[in-house]
DNA sequence: CTCGGTGCAAACGATTTGCATTGTT
DNA sequence: AACAATGCAAATCGTTTGCACCGAG
């Protein structure tokens, strides 16, 4: 049976306040401050274990360790090819489920059934972009 | 100055000729049948080399570690829930420039200049649907 | 001969696991 | 009291690196 624990309700509560989509090691560092006990193996227990849950979603950047959004709903990611934010794109319901028709329509191609999908995008962010026409 | 050698000729040739997505490990083991002294230090760097010029690229699964295609044109991936196998699925030309545009147009919400999107679709696969219908 | 590429083993970073202890129920 | 969850350290997995040697130019 399924108990509860502070630290799982921390580690929640900090994922979900964060806009950025830390590594588990980032949120470990930053709970330390509030719970200066908590070990990082529990940081990684409780978020597979949400991530089972479908409460948060773990994200695979092209560059460095997994990351982790506390935003579960279908959305889409943007990652800057020069500093490695990500950052999330929100689209309206018109848009989303047209897109989300004319993608999910592709796995017939293979005779598979789809449920989910997943955009990234990649490119410059707006910072990075300003900096790279300065120089 | 660049310099040719059997080992990189072998590993691009093999991941050409393989329709799944190896692991490098798994093209690793693969290519000791042709060349029993090959190391996999020689496949991680040869590969990862092959990435930068462009030539092949390396896919991130949901589940298992780094996968490598072939294939280095713009196309979509499937991954199957069950058995984790990932299928290429290829679109015409005016399907996939409509979707594009579609999704580029998106990273103006963040102000941000796109030039690459990725798109996941996750799923029964054709042989695990069969199965699950059996059961 | 030069120097880029290799194979091997050791190092590394990220994540998982075993286990004695703690905290919820 | 029972047993799920924790913290710690050790183990594991995937990948990278240092280095002596080999082979292409």
């Amino acid at each position: 049976m399924k108990k509860y624990s502070r630290q799982r309700e921390l580690i929640l509560q900090s994922l979900r306040n964060r806009m950025d989509h830390p590594t588990a090691e980032a949120l470990y560092e930053d709970l330390k401050s509030q719970m200066p006990e908590i070990g990082i193996a529990t940081v990684y227990r409780n978020l597979s274990e949400m991530c089972e849950l479908g409460e948060v979603i773990k994200i695979k950047p092209k560059v460095g360790p997994d990351r982790f959004d506390g935003n579960a709903e279908e959305h889409i990611h943007f990652e800057c090819n020069k500093c490695h934010e990500i950052q999330d794109i929100y689209i309206n319901n018109n848009q989303s489920k047209k897109i989300d028709n004319e993608i999910k329509k592709l796995s017939e191609n293979i005779d598979a059934e789809c449920d989910k999908s997943n955009i990234w995008l990649y490119g410059l962010c707006k910072k990075c972009k300003k900096i790279v026409n300065i120089i």
